[in-house]
DNA sequence: GCGACAG
DNA sequence: ATCTTGTCGC
């Protein structure tokens, strides 16, 4: 069986053109934050994906949930969404507490066709979201300064399509873009805020954590 | 044709 | 993403 590609790209503009690049929430004072990462297990035949649930502005985890869900395409630049959605669909219908605002793990505009899995998931989620991604898929942007909290816009064809954001000394930057529901400046804005000394914002670390069985998540689920 | 390419 | 120990640097 081929994958049809040139589909999924139709699916990805015609989603796309259902994206709000701007506050829904205009005055956004969360209660919950929700973060999201997927990983594979059984040589990639597993999607597992994490989702977590951070009180604002304390960022204590509250709740977690892993889904694990099999996988159906493999990784094409472009099209991850694709192969991410259906896990984090699955962690997102056990979820007991319902975000306000959730960050995802990867593109959310800053993609060629603007639908990166950020904005795919938030169009499902219908919920404010933002993108955070290790590494770029798309854009062009100038040097960055060396001290934490330098920022330069990330442009493809002649639009800002989201930001470069130095989070920590001595680390590559994140890059941050709109899911759904948000604004460029908001999403930048809740990313820095919720920094706490790491690389990632707290949802997505705690999301990371779950899903790695990270130390720090073990000594949580230690003193409960 | 060549290089780039989220996770 | 994942396979994986130690190791260099702050």
């Amino acid at each position: 069986m081929s994958i049809d590609l040139v589909r999924l790209n139709t699916l990805q503009q015609q989603y796309a053109t259902k994206i709000i690049q701007h506050d829904t929430d205009k005055t956004l004072s969360p209660r919950y934050i929700a973060g999201g990462d997927v990983g594979f297990e059984a040589q990639g035949t597993i999607a597992r994906a994490a989702m977590v649930i951070v009180t604002w502005p304390e960022l204590k985890l509250l709740e977690y949930q892993v889904a694990r869900v099999p996988v159906t395409l493999p990784y094409i630049p472009g099209y991850l969404s694709f192969r991410e959605c259906p896990a984090l669909e699955a962690v997102w219908h056990m979820l007991t507490i319902k975000p306000d605002l959730l960050f995802i793990d990867g593109q959310g505009i800053a993609h060629p066709r603007g639908l990166g899995v950020a904005s795919h998931f938030g169009l499902f989620a219908d919920v404010p979201t933002i993108g955070v991604a290790k590494s770029r898929l798309c854009g062009q942007y100038t040097k960055l300064a060396p001290e934490a909290g330098s920022v330069v816009d990330l442009c493809y064809q002649g639009q800002v399509i989201g930001a470069v954001l130095r989070s920590k000394v001595r680390c590559n930057p994140l890059f941050v873009s709109v899911g759904h529901k948000i604004s460029t400046a908001s999403a930048l804005i809740w990313t820095q805020q919720c920094l706490r000394g790491y690389r990632l914002p707290e949802p997505t670390r705690w999301a990371d954590a779950v899903a790695s069985h990270r130390p720090s998540f073990e000594r949580w689920l230690a003193q409960q």
